[in-house]
RNA sequence: CGCGGGGUGGAGCAGUCUGGUAGCUCGUCGGGCUCAUAACCCGAAGGUCGGAGGUUCAAAUCCUCCCCCCGCAA
């Protein structure tokens, strides 16, 4: 366990910040608001949208928009990235989901902690997907950390924790815009208390530690073999990317909202079949069956599950993953 | 110029290739029936077919330009 952790000089913080997404926006302006922020890295611009027009990352446009500092490498391990953070001589690096893994050296830099901000209450959850696996695994909260950062990913001792609770209807979407505030807040507390008492780390009990992968676009394919609540499950925890759809007819059929059925199917049907249709597209699963309540068919936009069977001739029977 | 789908009564769609004045499911309104677990039956209202030009005897449908929405890709 390593020392207490305390800002005792006079002067402000020299801070960096390493982020990238929408989620580490908050972190980065209570970083701003209570340390003297020298420079910013974010990830490069990708090519985003129809267009593919090359656009900066949350991160970086906050950046330039408050004129820090800010170096978008392609590659972290570039030499020029360690010789702008030592230029920057910080005292604290805060990383907020940036993406990858950073070298030693890096970590070594600052003169009182490299710390990290992560979505999820350590060590359950480690690694790149928190917020989804805590969706996944039907956790009824989940939380913010602010750690100490070492070489092994997302293993350093803890500094703080809060606790967020997940509400029943939460996606992915909604629960990281709450932790992403939350995660500012946190920062911000943890912040003030380097300067006032200090912090206290506290060593992860590695026997509990889960793991979050990152999440790839195949994961979002429905397999109806499963029970209807892990789908459901699954549908929140993908949306909004990379999101779970099924194959109707030959094309994509996004689902975006969806509820474990109050009755059973039919015995016998079998999974990925229709067996009702009204309020809800009600889809026989390997366990139970699973309301589809909100769809988008490719090149529409989403439409809750009565305006969809309007238009779409489908009936009871119909097959929904008929993409193999 | 990354690839692609689409804008048709309140909603979701068909009709566009093969020009000839608008259809389906749902909703709404009126009436009937009465329990049918997507209730049913009869009737009605409601549309300058995204916008602007053009071709034509005739354009939702063909041509040109513009606006908007969405999927893939990240």
């Amino acid at each position: 366990m390593a020392a207490r952790l305390h800002w005792s000089f006079d002067r402000p913080l020299r801070s960096v910040f390493m982020g990238t997404p929408e989620f580490a926006v908050p972190s980065l302006e209570a970083l701003a608001e209570c340390t003297d922020l020298v420079g910013v890295v974010s990830q490069p611009d990708k090519p985003r949208g129809r267009g593919l027009a090359a656009t900066p990352s949350p991160v970086a446009a906050v950046a330039l928009a408050r004129g820090v500092a800010l170096v978008r490498p392609a590659r972290v391990r570039d030499p020029s990235v360690l010789a702008a953070l030592e230029s920057w001589r910080p005292d604290v690096l805060v990383v907020a989901a940036y993406g990858r893994i950073l070298p030693a050296p890096m970590l070594a830099l600052p003169t009182l902690a490299p710390i990290n901000v992560h979505a999820s209450l350590l060590p359950r959850h480690r690694g790149a997907g928190p917020i989804a696996a805590a969706l996944l695994a039907g956790d009824a909260t989940t939380g913010i950390t602010i750690m100490l950062m070492s070489e092994e990913m997302d293993a350093g001792d803890i500094l703080l924790q809060q606790t967020v609770a997940i509400e029943p209807d939460d996606t992915t979407g909604s629960l990281t815009a709450r932790l992403a505030i939350a995660g500012g807040r946190a920062l911000a507390d943890a912040c003030a208390r380097l300067r006032a008492d200090g912090l206290e780390p506290r060593a992860q009990d590695a026997a509990r530690a889960t793991y979050a992968p990152r999440l790839g676009k195949e994961d979002g394919r429905i397999r109806w073999t499963e029970p209807a609540l892990v789908i459901e499950r699954k549908v929140r925890a993908f949306t909004p990317w990379p999101s779970t759809f099924a194959t109707l007819a030959g094309r994509t059929l996004k689902v975006l909202r969806a509820r474990v059925a109050s009755v059973r199917p039919p015995a016998g049907v079998a999974p990925g079949t229709v067996v009702a249709l009204g309020d809800a597209i009600r889809v026989a699963t390997g366990d139970g069956a699973l309301d589809l309540l909100t769809v988008q068919a490719e090149g529409k936009r989403a439409v809750d599950a009565r305006a969809f069977v309007a238009g779409a001739r489908l009936t009871i029977g119909a097959r929904v993953d008929d993409g193999h």
